[in-house]
DNA sequence: CATGAATGAGTGTTCATTCAT
DNA sequence: CATGAATGAACACTCATTCAT
């Protein structure tokens, strides 16, 4: 019990971070349908049943687990933008962002898999505050590209939206497949002939 | 019945094919493990166990899905390239090679999510010729993006199986968000700066 | 066909036959529980189906095959019986009884395994015609034994259908597996002492 | 809940010997292969799958059932040779042993009925420990045979092991058949001329 | 907090059986 | 005669879930 009273690594506030964890790592592995809440508890050092005193139910854990990763994402976009001077560039921003999202995906692996995709497998078990994230991280991404468009650094011949959800497939692809984050930036940028990147 | 006496068409052939179909548009909505023989069962008009008079397992009929979906992209990409002529430019083949992979994506949807993916859900379902198929497909576009490197279309600096990952990334993304291909094609060549491609 | 228009090795009867040596052989490794039609008619060089064209129903293709292997079974004991001169002894019969049951034990094998066991697993599978031989072949050795039982060479001590299933017993168990049937007659004899056979 | 604080009866051992119990007399009325996990489930007042929280298998309840069956048949004949007077001859505890032989035959059933079969049908199903009980006991009635013929109480004509063998057929068929285990035992001793058995 | 024990619906798979061809 | 194709019931087994302890 910390001096203060409030004991924010609680016994139970600890368990139920090692069910989060041991539930993203094997969503990582099997996917979101074929993750067992049995292999789920045994990889947290529990017996299946007492993942039901933290968690009301698997698709409530799943939610969680969707909402923790997304949530930390958009702090690393934060934590990647807010590092920034004011006056840089848009195509500097995107780039920032392009790597901040590479890095998640790499640190968060499944985590993240669902942010892009349109009809995440578990969308339905996606809660209201997930989709909520899930917005404002998207609506952050289209405006890092609108402004890149704008500043002439990207095409502007795709919309932004469209342009984004390339960008989301082609870093998720590789990052998943466990390429290194720079690695990925670099590649990225070279590709889309991102200022301040050696041009072909 | 055929005037020569051989139905090409049996009914057994029409029921095996309506199982293969059934069992992709599973696959794209549900997944490798969350498909269940009993659903594609019901929507190719049969009761489970009927099923196993066409195939051996659930694997294996998984394995026929994903070798016939890759062979089928196989042959959009050979008819694409073969329609070109001659002496066209790398850049122009890449972006007809892009153009196959996103209509096969439109087409084909589940039957092709598995060709990047490094290490596909159904990776240990995938049989022997699955493999060759798949690794054929990946050097054919090793070469494409190599020429166009050489030919400075596209950035030297990524090595060009990572370039390719990204590329496939990408596209499957939005092809399987149901975007239109010739969409997803220019806008990719636009925002990699394809020859031919109005630029920004 | 035959000269005579009947043609007793029709190629339909050769089929039955076919499937009933099947069927034996399956039962003799398996078991009745653990045979199954696929298996029986594909050692037959059939389909499933085509089975039913000679049997109506797997539990009468059983029945016949236990019907058969026990008539070949009473066949045998009659030839053992009547190959002897009228005028030998009680015990001397009961030796070829046994040297009989243990030849058709080591030929039919699972065929005969029905014989004695007081509820065959597949008692319900046998008819009518097979329960009248099985009566018929167990009231001939109960006369076989009590006539021995009466000359003193066989212990009066108990019943006569208790000493004949003791017997029973002891030949399947060591027939079935797979002991030489003159090896098992001398030993039964030797054990229980019949004349004409070394004493200890 | 006993006194100790350990329950040695808690619920769930009573369970698995309910299920023990189950398998055990269904094993016995339709063998390894006809037994199925519904029926043992249902016998013992459960649901098919709460077996499996006792149980890791079929297989591996079966081999529990043989194994039990025969560890509680030795220990019957433990206690049948050591409840003995140490000067008894040889035929005195042949004696012996066939009447616990017997008992252990009607007592149990089912889990007996594995001993002799040379290739039990459910071979496969058993464990290495259950190997080595069986050739435990086999080993000590091959003994018992072996003294009873030096003894000259046992005709020599046949190896140790086939008499043994015939013995154990013979109980077991006809103990299996429900017969008084007393019965069979003096039956058997009078067949055999076991000394102290009145002659016919 | 956590476990032991049970459940019911679901999984993939096998099987005996039927019947048009 | 025999097969190709289908069925429905059964099978062993897994899973998310519940609840008394």
């Amino acid at each position: 019990m910390a001096p203060d009273g409030t004991s924010l690594d609680s016994k139970g506030e600890r368990t139920r971070r090692r069910i989060l964890d041991a539930a993203a790592s094997e969503i990582a592995r099997h996917g979101v349908a074929g993750s067992s809440l049995r292999a789920i508890a045994a990889a947290a050092g529990l017996k299946t049943g007492s993942v039901y005193f933290h968690f009301d139910s698997k698709e409530q854990l799943f939610a969680a687990v969707l909402e923790e990763g997304l949530q930390r994402t958009l702090d690393l976009l934060d934590a990647a933008l807010s590092g920034q001077p004011g006056e840089v560039t848009a195509a500097g921003r995107l780039h920032a962002a392009i790597h901040a999202h590479a890095v998640a995906v790499s640190r968060l692996r499944a985590y993240t898999v669902v942010v892009l995709a349109p009809d995440p497998t578990g969308a339905e078990i996606a809660g209201a505050s997930f989709r909520d994230l899930r917005r404002d991280y998207l609506d952050r991404w289209t405006g890092l590209v609108t402004d890149a468009q704008r500043e002439g650094a990207l095409s502007g011949a795709p919309d932004a939206r469209l342009a984004r959800d390339l960008l989301f497939g082609a870093v998720n692809a590789v990052g998943l497949a466990g390429r290194d984050p720079d690695e990925i930036t670099s590649a990225v940028s070279a590709l889309l002939g991102l200022p301040g990147c050696p041009p072909p």
